[in-house]
DNA sequence: TCGTACGTACAGAAAAAACTTTACAAACGT
DNA sequence: ACGTTTGTAAAGTTTTTTCTGTACGTACGA
């Protein structure tokens, strides 16, 4: 994993296990971004790798096989957690840790949180107009309009707040978010 | 799953036919929030719910076991998407969905984010310390000196990071965020 | 053009998760 | 106090997911 000469077998250790550490709370954690135990292991392994990967290294650091070092690495970079590194007279592919995690983390609900949006508003807007038109074709039935309008008021209320949603994202993603909340914690104010 | 009386087989049916759609799309999505598909079914289902449900007609209606349903309910109160209502001379427990998505959105968070930040700072912080420590015992030796500092200032960068998403997950604890993200849409500028 | 090396699709094996059945402890009504 | 009913724990089954090994298409170098 590191170039461990110059330094003795105990104090490499420490710097290993102080790794160990933070690449386990970080892999146990990224099931929040919906990606396995194991590939949250691989991430937290490239973060403390200081040069691209390639396929091969990552296996035989992982214990594992390259095809799974491939699906693990094609998960990370979908969600942009790691991207592909070109250099030049190199045949393998070489990957690292996006190294900015601000970034990251907005990408993530960029890719996943938005899509998921859009395929509920859809529904939701899909069944709000046939439910729409099915109390306009029959104004007489009460109990009819009834059940309409208790599900109309529902799949508005839902519409409003996917809507609200998306707003939240996009701040994400335009970078707005950290005009709100700074990366820089600001200043008690002294009054 | 309700009261179809006055209405026709037909009208039942388009109505029921919108409900499952809108069902099938949050269920489907609602693995961003770590639940199983089945349990994400169980909350639309409910969600379309005008009262509150016992175990035994959660299973009725999902065609599942009782004890699935208890699972089930149990995620989904843990992650306050659901809770429990009292009801006077009720022996079985009843459950509705928590009707503020908004409120359920950022609980959700507050649940889960920032359980996993807490975790993960500490994991850094330990390993942090250590380094220093392994860095002070030993400062002619360059080979470590430059290991060190390099992690350290990985996991410092890591720590504002979360540091950050806490911050970030404060405002949706506090409800600001709906001050700076609002949940009316502001009136378009007009200049 | 041929041969070799690379990444991944695919099929099968192993592991994990979801679901059901059974069993039981707690709570309630009579 | 007793008999029911209710919710869930535990064990077992089924389904799904993850991981490996093999096979193959592609790209590059000679």
């Amino acid at each position: 994993m590191n170039n461990w000469v110059g330094m003795t077998e105990e104090q490499a250790g420490i710097v290993q296990k102080a790794r160990k550490r933070v690449i386990e709370s970080i892999g146990k954690n990224m099931d929040l971004y919906g990606v396995t135990l194991s590939t949250g292991h691989l991430y937290g392994m490239m973060f403390f790798q200081d040069k691209p990967m390639t396929l091969d290294e990552m296996g035989e650091e992982m214990g594992m096989s390259k095809t799974s070092m491939s699906t693990g690495v094609r998960t990370l970079t979908d969600l942009k957690m790691v991207h592909k590194v070109w250099e030049k007279g190199m045949r393998k592919d070489l990957y690292e840790v996006e190294p900015d995690w601000y970034q990251t983390f907005a990408d993530f609900f960029v890719i996943k949180w938005q899509k998921s949006i859009e395929m509920n508003v859809q529904a939701l807007r899909k069944s709000l107009v046939e439910l729409r038109r099915l109390a306009e074709e029959d104004p007489g039935n009460e109990a009819l309009q009834k059940v309409v309008a208790t599900d109309t008021r529902k799949l508005e209320e839902a519409i409003r707040y996917y809507l609200w949603l998306g707003r939240l994202i996009d701040t994400f993603e335009s970078g707005e978010i950290f005009k709100l909340v700074p990366k820089e914690e600001p200043p008690a104010d002294s009054h």
